[in-house]
DNA sequence: CAGTGAAGCGGATAGCCTGTTCGTTTCACT
DNA sequence: AGTGAAACGAACAGGCTATCCGCTTCACTG
């Protein structure tokens, strides 16, 4: 159903530890640190070389795509999983969406600083996430419960850039909740 | 009325012409430029070296702010002469606002990037732009026509998180459009 | 179980960047 | 003209991303 995630290839063992290694420590410096982590900072924490982690990860953005690859699971799942008024379930899938943001922005704010649609650039998390809500917003516009003149990247990108607003969820909770009643057709 | 800026010290008139040349050259390289125009680079086309750029501006961003002060002024400006219902001038005012911002992205973009409200950080182009909206809210909170559980600073992070989404105005215009009917008080 | 070729490794390196230091030049004023 | 301070440019320090290259280690074969 959602777009899977393509399997890693076969690799020698120590290869698969090390890029396993590079995840792991990635994962806590970025999780526990000011979100200031250079590639030659997690290689030198990780105990491998840069040619390594380069290997695993051919830039910067690959390295934080992968880390960022499991909540995207996650986010795709929960888009199935929700039930009631489809305005209501779609509301409610983007405001998951924004608080799995949140809860990990270094890594995702960085990660979408740059992802302007007219580039054909190969991003893979966006096109899961976009897959997974095509049918939630396909079915919110039917029942006339969410406006139709926006397409699911536009309402993506707008919550996105919400989450990407440097603040506590408690500032950005009123902005995405005026932003969804937003997305509610007008009552004439 | 509008926080205006301190006048330009007096200096030397070598000086005060290396200034001028900074400032023609840095805006327009941003101008027709990519975006990707660091302060070396800066300087090199200026003609002066690093010292003279960074004695007259302590860094980046004081470089980026100088840059786009003329189009704070006129937001600020344009904030006072609004007529019509509170409600409408509020929103015909954030629209501009935008319309500004996306004028000149690759300086504004970068220059709120990191314009984190809990820093104490002095950001008097920020600070301007609070000031000359705030009058405009109260009154159409006042009028009950905008919901009030949102703060101008919520309203204006939204409004410039729309901005900074890397599109052109037509794709950026509808979201907005959904994001200000948002701000509007519920018909019950 | 030893031999071997390739996959994988880490450190050194190139080429950027920001921001600072320092010896020299140039202005403004007497 | 003389002089002191303001302003100058070039060189430098330190950090970053990404690449190169000679050495090591794995996995497979006879």
């Amino acid at each position: 159903m959602s777009s899977t995630r393509p399997p890693a290839p076969s690799r020698r063992a120590d290869a698969k530890r090390n890029r396993e290694t590079i995840l792991a420590t990635a994962r806590a410096a970025f999780a526990d640190g000011e979100g200031e982590i250079s590639m030659a900072e997690i290689a030198r924490r990780a105990g491998v070389g840069m040619a390594t982690l380069y290997r695993n990860f051919p830039g910067r953005r690959e390295l934080l795509e992968a880390l960022y690859a499991d909540e995207v699971d996650a986010i795709c799942d929960a888009a199935g999983r929700l039930d009631g008024p489809p305005g209501e379930a779609l509301t409610t899938w983007l405001q998951r969406f924004l608080a799995y943001f949140v809860s990990k922005r270094p890594i995702s704010a960085e990660l979408l600083q740059h992802a302007d649609p007219s580039d054909p650039v190969f991003d893979s998390n966006r096109d899961r996430v976009l897959g997974a809500g095509r049918s939630l917003l396909a079915a919110a516009q039917q029942a006339h419960e969410i406006r139709d003149d926006l397409t699911l990247e536009q309402i993506l990108d707008m919550v996105i850039a919400i989450a990407k607003i440097p603040a506590e969820p408690d500032y950005l909770d009123p902005i995405l909740q005026a932003a969804l009643d937003g997305l509610r057709v007008r009552p004439a």
